[in-house]
RNA sequence: GCUGGCGUAGCUCAGUCGGCAGAGCAGGUGAUUUGUAAUCACCAGGUCGUGGGUUCGAGUCCCACCGCCAGCUCCA
């Protein structure tokens, strides 16, 4: 017997192995919560389980019913529409033609990776697949669960020639778990689940919208099978909602906007991954950079330069040239000596702490750079500013005492969250990772470091998640990342203990007690990379960034030829405040005008004709608010001016 | 790197079955002097990614290479 705690409705004692479908069916009578929500359960979730209403339920614990509503429920969902797309291809293209390799829910839906002999699939195919889908949807089949024995499972899925499947059970399914299969119609998948109740389960919404190579189980060097995505929710408006987002991030694309505003390139002679600034672009990032420097003064940080090349020797000293070198541009040689570029700056940072011999007073020590690193990529992985070969790291260096560490790291992690506040993110995701398997430093480092890092995030009062051994094999971290406009998460801060490069380099203070003492050390950064950084703002604010940031923040539109001279008078006036200005002095019409200011992005547009002249006043416009009215010129730049210095997000 | 798709004017893109290389925008010149998202006319602009091949003839078909895009893998 198991003993389930259903939520909302009661403890139950059962037998082993019951199903949903019978404990709903058993309970219905009696609980008219159960029976007015019977057609809309689609699963449970037992214990951090999601289980469908098929599977036999072997361990006591606490049973929450799933409906439509729970988003839990789309997991279920998701997985059968895999389901239903596997057996469409095997109906369009024969059961035989068509070997699955695995089929599991993404975030947004779900995929297959399918091999079909004789055929290779295109996005032609894609609106005939989803044809054949819902034709195998309105015929409402009833989904069944099996279990088979492992040798009869095996022969089945041979017969079937599905070589992917057969290899799954050899290999990763363990000897005792059992075997279950999912049928529907003709159609029969190994699959631990869950499914929905009949294909049938309608209404929902999917839609297939891509299709790519991918490596069977992810190994490159494995046969490379063909992955179609789609998405799926049960209302047809979220559906939409989602498409509308893909096309929004479109029109918000970092390498377009970057392109059609003139802010960056990456020139294929330069070289893929190098990114060019161009004069506007370069204004952004000496804005974030100044502001960066700025605020890393104000609390402590030294700032430091180091170069973009060292020594093979210091690279093996660290650690790089062994475990991270096919990151790494290939060495070259100078006067019999071996130098590498700089992947991490690390390593001269701990030189210039080792530059002299320290005390613990003197502790703790921030090293804090805007250090250019270059890692080999691989050409594929490159993307925009956001995946690139040469990228500048925000990056610090705190060296401290144990009993100065649950300070400092709470101070990043404040420091971190009011800066990416500041350039208006509101939310974060924060994970935890802990220790590995695999990993260097004592027992003791890696709990004052772990209850640090924990600490930390509860005073910020943030939600996090723990990632259970995901630190690095040096120490735990944390990583922050934020949501931008159209929901996106993007990684950005890390604060990360190294236990390793402290022990490799030898460094130590002198403690009071007059000893030589190991120090902790923290690498971080807010932003992570500025050129990804900049360019998460770009697609955050679709062009239109904040006004401190803009590379033009007005452009002065005389209305005819005239008024150039008043309209110069205005720029003169407002460039002395130190306001990014210019006039559009081409013979073209105001409405010309505007349009080419609102497509540049340009905060404010000041339109000056015969009454603005009169009266030494401009006219305002704002891409966000349209016709702002009359303002005297001072009035206007005592506004902007106080916009800029506060670095608001408004106009 | 791998799989697939795509490379035509500065940009965005058309180019049918292999038969004289096109449009809009941007740029130049001129006309016009304009009140909150595109005034008009004219001009100039091309080794059709690169190199080979098939053909009387290649932007178009074939091969190789380079680059870009999507995904895989990896990651700031």
């Amino acid at each position: 017997m198991i003993k389930l705690n259903i939520e909302g409705i009661g403890e139950f004692e059962f037998e082993d192995g019951i199903t949903l479908k019978e404990i709903i069916e058993a309970l219905k009578e009696d609980h008219k919560k159960i029976k007015k929500q019977e057609k809309e359960i689609v699963g449970a979730k037992l214990g951090d389980d999601i289980i469908d209403v098929h599977t036999p339920i072997r361990k006591s614990g606490n049973l929450k019913l799933l409906t439509k509503k729970d988003k839990d429920s789309l997991e279920i969902l998701r997985h059968s529409l895999a389901h239903i797309m596997a057996q469409a291809l095997k109906e369009l293209y024969g059961d035989k033609n068509v070997h699955l390799g695995i089929g599991p829910t993404t975030e947004v839906g779900f995929f297959y990776d399918v091999e079909v002999e004789g055929k290779r699939l295109t996005e032609e195919d894609l609106p005939i697949i989803e044809e054949k889908m819902k034709e195998i949807i309105s015929r409402n089949y009833d989904i069944v669960r099996e279990e088979l024995p492992r040798e009869e499972a095996i022969k089945f899925f041979e017969d079937k020639k599905e070589f992917y499947k057969v290899e799954l059970i050899k290999h990763d399914i363990p000897e005792g778990e059992p075997i279950s299969v999912y049928k529907q119609g003709e159609f029969v998948d190994l699959c631990r689940g869950p499914h929905i109740p009949t294909t049938g389960y309608a209404p929902f919404a999917f839609k297939l919208f891509n299709i790519a190579g991918a490596y069977w189980k992810g190994k490159e060097g494995n046969p490379m099978l063909q992955r179609v995505y789609g998405v799926a929710f049960w209302a047809e408006k979220e559906l939409k909602k989602y498409l509308n987002m893909l096309e929004e991030a479109k029109k918000r694309d970092h390498r377009k906007i970057g392109k059609e505003l003139e802010l960056f390139i990456i020139d294929e002679d330069v070289g893929g991954g190098l990114a060019l600034w161009l004069p506007k672009g370069a204004i952004i990032r000496n804005e974030i950079e100044t502001d960066w420097k700025n605020e890393h003064i104000k609390r402590g940080y030294q700032l430091v330069y180091t170069p973009h090349v060292g020594k093979e020797g210091l690279w093996q000293t660290s650690g790089h040239v062994n475990f991270y070198r096919e990151n790494m541009f290939p060495e070259m040689q100078i006067e019999e000596e071996g130098y590498f570029v700089k992947p991490m700056n690390c390593p001269f940072h701990v030189e210039i702490y080792k530059s002299r011999q320290r005390s613990y007073k003197e502790l703790p020590i921030k090293l804090a750079e805007l250090g250019t690193v270059y890692r080999y990529e691989r050409s594929g992985v490159l993307h925009g500013l956001m995946r690139v070969r040469g990228f500048t790291q925000d990056d610090a260096h705190i060296i401290c005492r144990e009993d100065q560490v649950d300070e400092e790291i709470r101070k990043v992690l404040e420091f971190a969250i009011e800066t990416l506040k500041k350039y208006g993110f509101e939310e974060f995701q924060v994970f935890l990772s802990t220790r590995p398997e695999k990993s260097v430093g004592d027992d003791r480092m890696w709990e004052v470091a772990t209850n640090a890092l924990r600490k930390a995030i509860e005073s910020v009062g943030l939600e996090y998640d723990i990632d259970e051994g995901g630190g690095a094999f040096y120490g735990p971290k944390i990583d922050v990342k934020i949501k931008d406009a159209i929901g996106r998460m993007w990684q950005c801060s890390t604060i990360q203990f190294d236990f390793n490069l402290p022990e490799r380099f030898d460094m130590y203070y002198i403690g009071e007690d007059n000893k030589r003492h190991r120090p902790y050390m923290i690498h971080r950064a807010i932003f992570g990379s500025i050129e990804r950084f900049i360019g998460v703002l770009i697609e955050h604010y679709a062009g239109l960034l904040p006004l401190w940031l803009a590379p033009i923040q007005a452009r002065i539109i005389p209305i005819a030829d005239a008024h150039i001279p008043y309209a110069k008078e205005v720029e003169q006036k407002l460039k002395e405040a130190g306001l990014r200005v210019e006039v559009d002095e081409r013979n073209e019409r105001m409405n010309k005008k505007i349009r080419d200011a609102e497509l540049q992005k340009i905060p404010y547009m000041l339109v000056v004709g015969d009454k603005e002249w009169q009266t030494g006043t401009v006219s305002v416009r704002t891409k966000k608010k349209g016709n702002m009215g009359v303002f005297t010129i001072d009035e206007f730049k005592e506004r902007a001016k106080k916009l800029i210095e506060e670095k608001s997000l408004e106009l």
